[in-house]
RNA sequence: GGGAGAAUAGCUCAAUUGGUAGAGCACCGGUCUCCAAAACCGUAGGCUGGGGGUUCGAGUCCCUCUUCUCCCG
């Protein structure tokens, strides 16, 4: 098999840059399938907000990592490269190109370090977590962790609530203390070892990239994207609380709850919107290879057959 | 034309009886091994619309100009 099989290509990029169709033109060009790896795009019925590849795109070229789950098995970092492991054998099986899409950092993350170790949470001890904090509130977790760990609480960020939940969870899952789960961590070996990774990422100039998503706000809103939240409402959306606070659901959801003016809605959406792009520039920025960023100039869109990829290191 | 009110950080607003201006959001920077488009932390930012006056001291009181909003003609 040639070398050019083993390869794994990271295709990433802010919101609204142009990575779908950019992605689909380098894919035909190099007899590749597509893994999606975005963090709304992986749900059922988060088309028109998450800007999810629409049939006809997908049918021109084999989109992977879409509608892979629901509201009710939500997805998380370990489940997605579980399922990514699979899909890429399955690619290469065909004798077929990778091409890894996406803006979601911490599971772009997955492919290039370390992001998760072998500690399995079970629903009881999430239950059990859970009632803590809704009772206790942080402190009593963080109460409890001290007794669970006399020899310290490691790099824990002690102030978000998120953190210290997931830390209990897994000291009570594991029966280990943080450190020792710390130390553990640092020793599990790079992911995907057995791929060449390579990468580059897709950025415009600021005003330009504020221009595109503004008029993508308005093609969702016209696509329908109230209709599609009301959907969503009624399948439960608001008990999950990334999701529920995911850029433009957030904002449509609080349009709905009379909590936003409709006339409010587009620009709250176009700002939320820029500040994950300007979240996700600066993941590009810290985590991928020095000189992997591309800015694609006004007007126009990649020039797919002349990547500089940049070989990860 | 007459009357009333407002003017404070990029935006929305705070500031007890006059005591050297604060917050939220945005911006900028940072953190995170399983909810990450989430969550969390930090920095910076103001001749308080202009000018004058009273006072030891004015965002606060007085005068004046400018701008805006509303009401009456």
């Amino acid at each position: 098999m040639s070398e050019e099989l083993r390869t794994l290509s990271l295709l990433g990029g802010v919101t609204a840059v142009g990575k779908t169709d950019a992605a689909i033109e380098w894919a035909q060009q190099n007899n590749a399938e597509i893994l999606c790896c975005d963090s709304v795009s992986f749900y059922r019925g988060f088309d028109v907000g998450s800007a999810k590849p629409d049939p006809e795109q997908r049918k021109v070229i084999t989109h992977h990592g879409l509608d892979i789950c629901d509201l009710e098995t939500p997805m998380d970092v370990g489940l997605f490269h579980q399922y990514a492991h699979k899909i890429i054998e399955e690619i290469h099986r065909q004798k077929k190109q990778v091409l890894v899409v996406g803006g979601s950092g911490f599971y772009l993350e997955g492919f290039l370090n370390p992001i998760a170790d072998e500690v399995e949470v079970t629903e009881e001890i999430r239950q059990q977590v859970q009632e803590l904090f809704s009772e206790g509130g942080k402190e009593s977790a963080l109460n409890l962790l001290k007794q669970l760990n006399p020899q310290g609480l490691g790099s824990l960020d002690q102030l978000n609530p998120v953190r210290v939940q997931r830390a209990l969870e897994r000291c009570l899952a594991s029966g280990k203390s943080l450190i020792e789960l710390e130390d553990a961590f640092q020793k599990i070996p790079k992911p995907y070892p057995q791929f060449q990774k390579r990468m580059i990422w897709l950025d415009r100039e600021k005003e330009d990239l504020e221009e595109r998503i503004e008029w993508r706000t308005k093609q969702m809103l016209e696509a329908g994207f109230v209709e599609e939240v009301k959907t969503l409402v009624s399948q439960g959306l608001e008990k999950n609380a990334p999701l529920a606070h995911a850029v433009g659901y957030r904002e449509v959801l609080a349009y709905l709850k009379n909590e936003l003016q409709e006339s409010d809605l587009i620009s709250a959406i176009s700002l939320s919107t820029r500040r994950l792009a300007a979240k996700q520039r600066k993941w590009f920025r810290k985590k991928f290879a020095e000189g992997s960023r591309m800015i694609i100039p006004r007007g126009q869109s990649l020039d797919v057959g002349n990547l500089e990829w940049i070989s990860d290191t």
